[in-house]
DNA sequence: GTGGTCTAGACCACG
DNA sequence: GTGGTCTAGACCACG
């Protein structure tokens, strides 16, 4: 739960979202819960407040979470009914492109399909 | 075949790379033909030179392509046998991270089989 | 009649004051009408009664209502004639560029035109 | 073009995107006109980058501007055709707002259509 | 030279 | 106490 890889290439405030939803679609965090402060989880994780902040507001952007003035940042009941399809077909793009690359380390089309798998094995959405 | 999207904020040298594999795969680029040497690509695609030139290392690492001095840049006859676990690991990795975002949206399991195969149908690794 | 978002980025107390101003316009509440008490108020929409106190000095302040000492708060006869031209200023820079927004994503002049209808229709001021 | 004003309440990087709109619907920007980078604006409005930054951040993600690689920022050509219905909605209820505030400080009706006359004589939208 | 990320630290409105 | 904004200044990848 939310291990950040300060030494990654990937953006510290993108582990952090990444993470967040991770904790989300694996039941560890529901609906209600409140997320540490910007401040708390900063102070945790070891990263500057402003990170943890753009963070947040991603998160909120994105409809993983809301927040209430002076409360904090809250997890949201996720809406299973909306596909917004932009997103979609970005993240299908992106997808598309890790299979060309995983094709070409001979990885097999049925390890693919064990990686879908395996992931829906631990991910909720209900 | 080809397409670089100067807009994208995929750096260009990972889109020549990419685009130069999927050639492969797809068989539109078969082991022994010749790439376009660094500045006819560049003059081609509308890119820098050194970009270009960046894009033909990473393949030749990559073991996708055989540069044979003074004669120019070849695509190799691929090794279906060696896997890179490494490498395979990190795409994985990468992969999992996808469908954590797709699963967000409200992508189901079986669509991500389904981007799995329609993937599969297109690109060739025999 | 008062509908309060906690989740919305606009502040409680502004909502407060807004809400009430509509009530107003749509005759739900007439002069003379006896607001809650601030305690009341706080009460029944699960607010401090910092934020609702605050609420009713602004109301006060824009001559929307009056408080009698140890009375209440009540709505005031608004008065048609006299136009605080400096408010009405601010209100129409703020108004512009809202259409700035509304004409960038494609609203037409004829959409503008119909939502100060729909909105007249619903308030009254006479 | 491009005014700031440092007192007022609206967020500099607001009106920074305000103002670029503003320019670019009054034909003052067209589309392929490279904005200042990043520091030469931030130089000019005497605002820090950071903030310049953000601003052009949006303004990427409001589809107004594309960012080249190493180039810079561009206008982009408008897509006329797509709404997005929920951004629509939300103008819709902050515009109805500030009518509920023009009628109390008895603005009429009449009036604020001319409002919306003014702004569309000003900013095109083809 | 371009924008993107991050830290450090300050101040603010809201509740 | 909460998140939001802003400045200052550093470093980085890309081209």
């Amino acid at each position: 739960m939310l291990q950040i890889d300060k030494t990654s290439s990937k953006p510290l405030f993108e582990q952090v979202v990444l993470g967040i939803k991770e904790d989300v679609l694996q039941g560890i965090l529901i609906p209600g819960d409140k997320l540490l402060s910007v401040r708390e989880m900063a102070a945790q994780l070891l990263i500057n407040p402003n990170t943890i902040s753009k963070a947040y507001k991603i998160l909120e952007e994105e409809e993983v979470t809301v927040t209430v003035r002076g409360k904090g940042t809250f997890i949201k009941t996720p809406d299973t009914e909306v596909r917004n399809e932009k997103q979609i077909s970005k993240i299908k793009k992106n997808f598309i492109e890790l299979i060309v690359e995983a094709t070409y380390l001979n990885v097999t089309q049925e390890e693919l399909h064990g990686w879908v798998d395996e992931s829906a094995a631990v991910l909720r959405r209900d």
